[in-house]
DNA sequence: TGTGAAAAGTTAAGAGA
DNA sequence: TCTCTTAACTTTTCACA
């Protein structure tokens, strides 16, 4: 990946929108040029969308949590991301090695809430959880850049 | 929060570059309503900013891992996030409750900077760490909302 | 890949309900 | 808090280097 590209995407990762003129001043080239080359990096899949970023306690989730899955069955086909996919408080699922299968971030109103979103993990994963509440959060989702 | 503000966040965290005549159109609003209605949840900090997502494998960062840390002296003062905050590898960085103290996301190209990183860690937070590799990635940063 | 120019579309700010 | 208006800016496309 190129340096001109490296530097477009790292100013859109903190500011998504950008305008094109700016991109322009900032990397050194024309707005016609930048454009032509973000367009690229979407079409390329590099660049995959654009999201505006929310306070997720003002908006009415503060109860962020991790939450650890192991299937009831090992031996069992393992299609839990698919069987949890519809819960919508399942804001990322990750694949990890380790002793767990995967590692679930959520987001919910109320501890209420948590409690029976983990029940609904557990029956529609068929799977046992184990919960860590996130207290804080000193930051999340920073830009993350290629080392050297 | 009402309705109209939320479904105006609800499309905006999908599309951060939709523009306020889509916007409008939408909800059921004049582009100057919704415009002023942004602007107003961009103030009030219930939309924070807005970010290009990347696909992180083909930026050169196709390394993801969660790391769990825990300080060699409980009974110093806890200033991690602080002493770890200069690392640009630790995109999330979340205080929690259980038996570890921290849980980070990293990102990295390798598994050799995964090892460095660790190492830089240990140092810089004077802490012990339990580090969980992701495999996969079903999804991530789903656009979480209100139940209800 | 890049530039610059022009048409089409969008944003921003003010007046008025 | 909404709509409408208008000026300023941005995006998009195109011909050409």
């Amino acid at each position: 990946m190129e340096t001109l590209d490296r530097q477009i995407v790292a100013l859109l990762t903190e500011d998504g929108r950008m305008s094109f003129a700016d991109l322009g001043r900032r990397v050194g080239l024309s707005t016609s040029a930048v454009h032509q080359r973000v367009k690229r990096l979407e079409e390329r899949g590099l660049i995959t969308g654009y999201r505006a970023e929310v306070d997720y306690a003002a908006v009415g989730l503060p109860l962020t949590a991790l939450i650890s899955v192991v299937p009831f069955d090992p031996a069992a086909e393992d299609d839990i991301p698919q069987r949890l996919a519809h819960i919508p408080q399942i804001v990322s699922c990750w694949s990890v090695a380790g002793d767990e299968n995967y590692v679930l971030l959520v987001r919910v109103p109320t501890p209420q809430d948590l409690e029976a979103l983990i029940a609904e993990i557990r029956e529609a994963g068929s799977c046992s959880t184990n919960t860590t509440v996130v207290l804080s959060t000193p930051w999340e989702g920073r830009t993350a850049s290629v080392p050297g």
